[in-house]
RNA sequence: GCCCAGGUGGCGAAAUUGGUAGACGCACCGUCUUCAGGUGGCGGCGCCGCGAGGUGUGCUGGUUCGAAUCCAGUCCUGGGCACCA
């Protein structure tokens, strides 16, 4: 009987389907557990053996919890709606549903090779009207809300309405545009169309004017974290600056939640803290400074800062020079020079402006007035002040900004030092330590303890108050883009309504081209039919359905919500969420910010969705290179390539054993492109040079899951993928290292079941040392599962396979439990052997408890004893075993001190059940 | 520049609380089974040394009976952020 995993893998995925055995019931008498992948986007390229790490590693976990008697919720599905679809499309005139589907079916079939335990029946896919109904109908929620800030949460329009009605805004000053000011007088006065503009200003989904991240290549607005150094993070097109009309999400209401959330939830500090810095919270002051200027129609420039006690050590003010003041304030001297450089700053991109930072600036003519001493301070502009940050104005500290120390530098603008010895006139000190000095009513005050005291005497003169600010900016959330979530929206003369939630789905129209529309607007503005009826014409994100999509797996065939409540609360949050960091701030933010809306509304119990998140590591590729002799058909082997001229290709990792070249399978690669080539070889071989790098289809680095499962089988890729190493950690791909986790299965088999005799295992009663191995593995299976030690669980199991294979080991009562405790590791060989010892349920049905074990054994064992570290001898002493490795020594006070003639020991130290040492 | 993580054999790595460093696997070497290849079995395998022995977890110090692990400094690699006042 031998070990074949094509027949045997084969076989029971088909039975597994057949008896439904991964079926999740919303309703269980055992606790709920809930594994979460983040679902993958379709794309045509299909699955490397990168792609599956994380879905192994939750594959695994989730069966575990499944054996220790966990009703666990283990789903899949798709995030189709996306980009690259629509690209295909343009070029290849194919329906993005179409290809989208092909890809899904590609995925479908390299996913079920692996022997995944998902739920099928509850898989979802975002472009589907049936789901995307739901991702139109929550965007409906959001529009009908606004933050309350008083409540601090998301309550609904009308109660804003009633609000307006009775006060107006005074309670409530608007997050959209601050200046904003009304009494209930004035809004029972609006009209209709006034209304609704002022209501749009607090929505958490709302329309509004605003610089976006504008792709002329991809002909459309990008937020913030799909914008990469100055260009596109699909495609890597440059990126500008536009104002345009575009749907947000007002986000930013729920910075400070965000924040806090971050406390209660499991994520690894990493990635904490990339959220913590993408919300960038920091607490300051702003300060009105009085304004002299020529034309002085402006009488104040309000800046933002988070140091006040450093007021007086204030040279210089920066004001963006996109700032509308800028024009009124500037002198008639000075009018041509900022001018010059206004244009100067049109005329460089987003790119520019990142990569390289030069100091540029130009003086206004305008001064601002020191509120403490009268000092005149020079205003000028800079590229280096942002204008979307704070109030587009700083007060330049130099002596302790290093930005503003630089400045000064370049400008000659005098440094006036504040904080003494701790400025040496070089460079600037951010120090909060020193005592202040040439600061007036602040002298001698602790720069921490200053901020305080500066804040309240500034409030006091009404001239400056507390102000907390962040960098995160509201998301954009439309797209001028055709494959995406229609906006259930539509325009009556510049008003946005909602539709009624009787019509949604709002279902995407076919289009005949996905060209984009006029003036910035996406492909459906060109059909006629789409704007008679005055429907929005952009489209959602692609973090439009993934931002819920957790809550749909749940009650996944709800037709009359998008989760029934009953059911979100019995599976609550995602206990165990699974994916790369790549989604730290997009992705993982604002589905963050939906479960906290959806929470406030009273949708749902919980408002963080997931309780644990784990990184899993990319699995990069390792590259192979040939070296070609320039200008000749003529290959040299990599020891050999200095001696000549040579170019450096890619060469497929697959026809490249370790980094020995298969020339034959060279020859016919890429269609006999090198048939005639000739090769200068080092000891009869070609060598191949390699490298680390990304795993991509362009560097010929790629290799298939399929190919690994058919030559191996799916049992040994999953445990190779583990054994590389930790999950979190990012490691090269290398076939040759299977063949030892290929060995141990066989080896396993073995144990179980002989190529002549066919199934060896005895009923024999289990000796002390067969069992000590079995509860040994147990515990350490246990504990490294638990705490996601796949790879050294692996290696448990390899160890506990060579000290049964050394006892000669086949009995049941060993053999049982142990072929328990590797199902979640490799579920097809073990449902085999479970099949051939006779029982006729499947080994994921069996209730077994194997976690419950426990075992004692006593012996005597000869150990060395060392004192303070030094060996002295060694000593026979009895000891006894409860539970695997935990060994308890009997080591009496009065043999001790008998010992050691008298002296009594300070600690005596068990080093790993092997030595004694004794401290006196 | 700032923040985070990490540096251990030829390679992937292990060492859960400070306790025999290198488990497990790959590669390699020897050996047995075999006409042969493959499979499988046995043995070896950090470095220096025939050996006894010495030495060893990026580097320099420190704490400790004892440090890969803790502390200080330093170098290198990977990741994130980057004019956020």
């Amino acid at each position: 009987m031998e070990y074949n995993f094509r027949e045997i893998e084969k076989k029971w995925q088909a039975e597994w389907q057949r008896k439904g055995v991964y079926k999740v019931p919303n309703e269980s008498p055992r606790p709920k557990y809930y594994v979460l992948d983040m679902f993958p986007y379709p794309s045509g390229a299909g699955l490397h053996v990168g792609h599956p790490l994380g879905y192994i590693a939750s594959d695994i976990y989730a069966r575990f919890k499944r054996l220790k008697g966990y009703n666990v919720l283990h789903p899949m599905g798709y995030d189709a709606f996306g980009l690259p679809a629509e690209q295909y499309a343009i070029e290849h005139g194919i329906h993005p549903a179409v290809s989208t589907a092909a890809n899904i079916a590609n995925f479908r079939s390299q996913l079920d090779k692996i022997g995944f335990c998902y739920d099928w029946d509850r898989e979802v896919n975002t472009s589907k009207p049936d789901y995307y109904k739901w991702t139109q109908w929550i965007f409906l929620q959001l529009f009908d809300s606004w933050y309350n800030r008083r409540t601090q949460k998301a309550e609904r329009i009308d109660a804003l309405k009633a609000i307006f009605e009775k006060e107006g805004n005074k309670q409530h000053p608007c997050p959209g545009d601050a200046v904003l000011c009304f009494s209930a007088a004035d809004w029972n006065a609006f009209d209709e169309k006034k209304r609704m503009d002022v209501l749009m200003e607090y929505r958490l989904a709302y329309c509004g004017y605003g610089e976006v991240n504008w792709c002329e290549a991809l002909g459309t607005v990008l937020a913030n974290d799909e914008v990469v150094n100055g260009v596109s993070e699909r495609g890597g097109h440059p990126v500008v600056k536009k104002k345009l009309r575009q749907w947000y999400l007002r986000i930013t209401e729920y910075a400070d939640r965000l924040l806090e959330g971050l406390e209660k939830i499991e994520f690894s500090e990493a990635m904490k803290e990339m959220q913590t810095n993408w919300i960038g919270k920091s607490s300051g002051a702003e300060i009105d400074f009085a304004l002299k200027s020529e034309q002085s129609v402006v009488k104040n420039l309000r800046v933002y800062t988070t140091r006040p006690d450093t007021i007086f050590g204030v040279d210089f003010m920066v004001i963006a020079p996109e700032l509308d003041i800028v024009e009124p304030i500037t002198s008639a001297a000075q009018a041509a020079a900022v001018e010059a450089y206004l244009d100067y700053v049109k005329s460089r991109s987003e790119r520019e402006r990142m990569a390289e930072k030069k100091i540029t600036g130009v003086f206004t003519g305008a001064y601002a007035i020191n509120p403490f001493n009268g000092r005149e301070i020079p205003v000028w502009i800079s590229e280096y002040v942002l204008a979307g940050y704070g109030t587009g104005a700083i007060m330049a500290v130099p002596c302790g900004d290093e930005r503003d120390h630089r400045f000064a530098r370049h400008f000659s603008i005098p440094v006036t030092n504040i904080i003494g010895s701790y400025y040496n006139g070089e460079e600037a000190n951010p120090t909060k330590d020193a005592v202040l000095e040439n600061s007036g009513f602040l002298n001698g005050l602790r720069m921490k303890d200053a901020i305080e005291v500066v804040i309240s005497k500034l409030e006091e003169m009404g001239i400056g108050q507390r102000k907390t600010n962040y960098k995160m900016r509201d998301a954009a959330f439309s797209r001028q883009r055709y494959w995406g979530e229609p906006f259930p929206i539509k325009w009556i003369n510049g008003v946005a309504y909602p539709l009624d939630e009787s019509e949604l789905p709002l279902k995407l129209p076919d289009v005949d081209s996905y060209s984009p529309g006029p003036e910035g607007e996406g492909p459906l503005a060109n059909i006629k039919e789409w704007t008679d009826r005055q429907l929005e014409t952009n489209t959602m994100p692609g973090y439009a359905g993934s931002s819920w999509y957790f809550l749909r797996y749940m009650d996944p065939h709800n037709s009359k919500a998008f989760c029934d409540r009953k059911v979100s609360d019995y599976w609550g949050q995602v206990d165990l969420y699974i994916g790369g960091t790549e989604h730290a701030v997009g992705h993982l933010l604002y589905s963050r910010m939906w479960t906290k809306v959806l929470f406030d509304l009273g949708y749902i119990g919980h408002d963080e969705p997931y309780k644990k998140l784990v990184n899993q590591g990319m699995i990069q590729g390792s590259s192979r290179f040939v070296y070609r002799i320039r200008g000749k058909h003529e290959f040299v082997s990599e020891g050999l390539k200095n001696k000549y001229d040579t170019d450096k290709i890619h060469v497929d990792v697959n026809i490249v054993d370790g980094v020995e070249l298969d020339i034959e399978a060279f020859k016919q690669w890429r269609n006999g492109e090198y048939a005639n080539a000739t090769f200068i070889l080092e000891d009869g071989k070609y060598i191949c040079g390699t490298e680390v790098e990304k795993m991509s289809k362009s560097k010929f680095n790629t290799v298939n899951p399929d190919m690994i499962v058919e030559k191996f089988g799916a049992d040994t890729f999953r445990m190779y993928e583990m054994f590389l190493g930790p999950v979190e950690m990012s490691k090269p791909w290398d076939t040759k290292g299977i063949e030892g986790v290929h060995r141990f299965i066989k080896k396993f088999w073995r144990l179980y079941a002989d190529e002549n005799k066919g199934l060896i295992v005895t009923n024999e009663k289990a000796s002390d040392s067969e069992l000590k191995v079995l509860h040994k593995t147990i515990k350490k299976i246990e504990e490294d599962t638990e705490r996601f030690s796949f790879n050294t669980a692996v290696s448990a199991f390899m160890i506990a396979t060579n000290e049964l294979n050394d006892l000669k080991c086949h009995k049941r009562a060993v053999l049982e439990p142990l072929l328990i405790l590797l199902t979640p590791y490799a579920p097809h060989v073990c449902e085999e052997l479970w099949s051939l010892l006779g029982h006729t349920d499947t080994i994921l049905e069996a209730s077994y408890p194997v976690f419950e074990a426990k075992y004692v054994i006593e012996s005597s064992k000869e150990y060395p004893i060392s004192v303070n570290g030094k060996l002295r001898t060694t000593l026979n002493i009895s000891l006894e075993v409860s539970q695997p490795e935990v060994e308890k020594m009997v080591l009496s006070n009065e043999v001790v001190q008998k010992w050691l003639e008298g002296k009594h020991p300070k600690k005596i130290i068990f080093v790993k059940g092997k030595m004694i040492n004794i401290v006196v």
